[in-house]
DNA sequence: TGTACATCAGTGAACGCGCGTTCACTGATGTAC
DNA sequence: TGTACATCAGTGAACGCGCGTTCACTGATGTAC
């Protein structure tokens, strides 16, 4: 059975994590396309052959690394959905959500802000992927409140596209806050809550003309 | 005389030039991190040894890309700055200045959009630093219109990297404009323009409440 | 203008090294009866 | 439960290759007188 994890298949799972923790430990300081298919395998323990029982290639560890980044990041997004509450809140509650996340989860995020416009095309292309989907379910959770009332479809998913990249720049300050300046993170948390407030005014007046 | 090029100096520039073209060129579908210093010079047709009297390593040319990547980009900045006109000019000519550089300069923008946050660092603090500077200045024209009245230099701050952030965004939606379908670039022009008119109106209604 | 010397951009050979990929293998795990 | 055979994750040696860097060199350009 295929389904059922004998103790051979578990085994080969805990390796194959292995070379996905490996990998993006290895790259905290470089980017996929200069990563050495030898330098995980000698970070793992095992011998340089066994990639291939794992990956096809190095763009293939990659994609799996896309999936397993936006594993935990969809658990940040559903915190997010979650709330109903008035729109400053929402804010900062968004706002803190993020800096949790990356706080959280430095390494994956790193992986998808260097790789996003990165050098291996089939990674890009997941990662695109990924982001497109964040944003049709934010469209379509938008569309469900007041504040989309006479909005076109078109427009909403606009307005899902802004919040998407906003969010994303977002984090991506977050990653690059120094780490020997404590106040960095606020004075960016502060800003991001501004932009994001002066996007919800654009958001109320959208229909005014 | 060092600041007089003679024959000499003029053949050493051109060699330079030549260097940087060829990099530049080979990192259509790489990134700087996997480019070869042999590579280079193979491509321009000098001795690998050669590359040592322009640059001190990869790193160096990348930084030096980047110095002649803003060059380009300041040229349109400036044909924007330059507009006086009603806010839906503005925002269409913008989009289409935006349009216009990454069709003119597609290599220069790919290469930015790709190591902004890419695996070397010297030139990623060098891309932070020249889009700082740009959102400075763009803070400063900010500032001096009647729209700004009564805001505090933070937030003139806060909306500049705003616009500067989505700016890039637009352009890098260009640069991955499919090419096999002619409408993509103006479906894309059209999205980004309501994005910015519906900043602007944010800007508009920031003092209101 | 002509000559003797200095500079230095570009050469070409050599180096040691680590890379990705292949292959036949081993031996523990799984399966059939 | 025990036995005989099949599977396949991981091994280890070998391969050819292109890499970045060094070095003493060459010869055209520049300088001093």
């Amino acid at each position: 059975m295929s389904h059922i994890a004998g103790a051979r298949q578990a085994q080969k799972q805990r390796t194959r994590q292995a070379l996905l923790d490996a990998g993006l430990r290895l790259l905290e300081h470089q980017s996929l396309s200069s990563l050495g298919l030898r330098e995980i395998t000698r970070e793992v323990g095992v011998a340089p052959a066994g990639f291939y029982r794992h990956f096809r290639d190095m763009s293939d560890l990659g994609v799996a690394l896309v999936s397993e980044s936006f594993g935990s990041l969809h658990a940040m997004v559903r915190a997010i959905r979650g709330e109903q509450a008035k729109s400053d809140e929402v804010i900062d509650g968004t706002v803190a959500v993020i800096a949790r996340y990356v706080r959280e989860h430095r390494a994956h995020f790193r992986f998808i802000a260097r790789e996003r416009h990165g050098g291996m095309q089939q990674v890009r292309e997941a990662i695109a992927a990924e982001l497109d989907k964040f944003a049709e379910e934010l469209a379509s959770d938008l569309s469900a409140q007041p504040e989309s009332e006479g909005w076109s479809q078109e427009d909403i998913r606009m307005l899902a596209g802004l919040y998407v990249n906003q969010m994303v720049l977002i984090a991506t300050s977050f990653l690059e806050a120094s780490p020997d300046d404590p106040e960095s993170e606020e004075r960016i948390a502060r800003t991001a809550r501004r932009q994001l407030r002066l996007i919800h005014l654009g958001r109320l007046h959208w229909l005014d003309g």
